[in-house]
DNA sequence: CTTAAGCTTACATTTACCTTAAACTTTAAA
DNA sequence: TTTAAAGTTTAAGGTAAATGTAAGCTTAAG
């Protein structure tokens, strides 16, 4: 994710005026991911199976309320969930600020009102500002070192610099080493959701891949492949 | 920093009563470093000196306000600020988050939620979400070590790769081990619904996959036929 | 003993992946 | 603006590992 806009946002409310209404507000400041559930069960569906990177949820829900949807939800992941409730009491706001929430507003609200905290909770959930010069990680296969704050890859024969998608590439096997990566999520992770043309784009790309980090691509030793499920990168020690 | 109580807070208020209150809440909470500033330019001073990893920062000052104030701290550094203040106006409201805060809450307000939302803007800023991917189980079945990350298998002689329908196989009893699993569902599980030839293709790949993880492929201690049911897998210890 | 269910092995086939080169696109330099 | 260079995608032919098939064998139950 390069940008908040980029986030998938849930929006839970039990009249339909109002999802609307958010969902227009929202896509009007440029979030093009945005879905929305009536009651509890289908949000439970739909977070489960959109894996929303968002949710904005109305307290009041006909088959259950917003608090309990809330820590299930919290159960199992840590997205950043805003509030949405017409009772303005203290108690309800505390309570959902305790239980988790990220933020709370109530009814009625300020299009811009929304948007901003919205803003607000979502960078500082996906963009931490204080944290974010995080350096990259420098690692070594074999005799190679390879740089990912740089981009370049080391060899005791010279030094290669990464192309934009092999530095893709290979951050994401990096961060899953050891592990096997689907090529769909390579792909994703080096051309985005957006759908692709051939297969075989990503094989050229593990290929140049190979032979800036391999002694000898063809027999590789360090990005494996792992026939019918994808690649794994190994040998992998951390500097 | 471990723990957001590890932070140092920085207070900035005209009234010392406040100042004091504010500061007992917090250190009652538990936070240690706390410090405090009565104007702009004691807080300017205190903020390059003493480097705080948070700031609540009243609205009204004697020598300026608090927007300008905040936007001066903004632009060397994104520490977390939460607005405090007397004006329970939305444009203020919106003024303050618009140019960077982090939270807003108006007097008077409740400790507890002042704590709440310190906390919850703290944690964020410092203890981003990790966008955690659940990770597939390890498991043991006597020596051998099995991996559904890696897709390997390692005993004493040595490691194996799973290929692909080993792998779906191998998932399928793991999901359900302890338990008979039929032979049409583990076909479903390799092989999808589409039909497909041959009863006997699927003994081919339990007798590959017993290679693999039995000490003795012929008689079975883990992968166990039970005869008219289907496979059942044993002696599973998790990690 | 007979039968049915499952095992085993060798061999055939398929498919997923590799490789190379050429075409196209973007970026940088003249 | 043109040219060159670097990066990326497409295409086609090749290969071996993974998978499927078949036939004979073993074991358990009645």
């Amino acid at each position: 994710m390069n940008d908040i806009f980029d986030c998938k946002l849930l929006i839970v409310d039990d009249e339909p005026e109002l999802r609307r209404m958010v969902s227009e507000i929202l896509r009007r400041e440029g979030f093009t991911k945005v879905i929305s559930a009536a009651d509890c069960q289908e949000a439970r569906q739909l977070f489960d199976h959109e894996k929303p990177e968002g949710v904005i949820l109305d307290v009041c829900l006909p088959d259950g309320d917003g608090f309990s949807l809330m820590r299930e939800f919290r159960a199992i992941s840590a997205v950043p969930i805003l509030f949405l409730s017409a009772r303005d009491e203290d108690e309800n706001r505390l309570l959902g600020l305790g239980l988790g929430a990220d933020d709370y507003i109530t009814k009625p609200f300020l299009p811009r009102e929304l948007i901003l905290r919205l803003r607000a909770v979502l960078s500082r959930a996906y963009f931490p500002v204080v944290l974010q010069k995080k350096k990259k990680p420098v690692f070594c296969l074999g005799e190679n070192e390879i740089n990912l704050n740089s981009g370049t890859v080391t060899t005791n024969t010279g030094r290669y610099t990464l192309t934009a998608k092999e530095f893709s590439l290979l951050g994401k096997l990096y961060e899953n080493h050891g592990n096997i990566v689907t090529g769909d999520s390579l792909c994703r992770a080096a051309w985005g959701d957006d759908l692709y043309g051939y297969e075989n784009t990503l094989m050229v790309h593990i290929r140049r891949l190979r032979e800036k980090i391999e002694p000898e691509p063809s027999s590789p030793r360090y990005l494996l492949t792992v026939r019918g499920l994808g690649y794994k990168l190994t040998g992998v020690e951390d500097k």
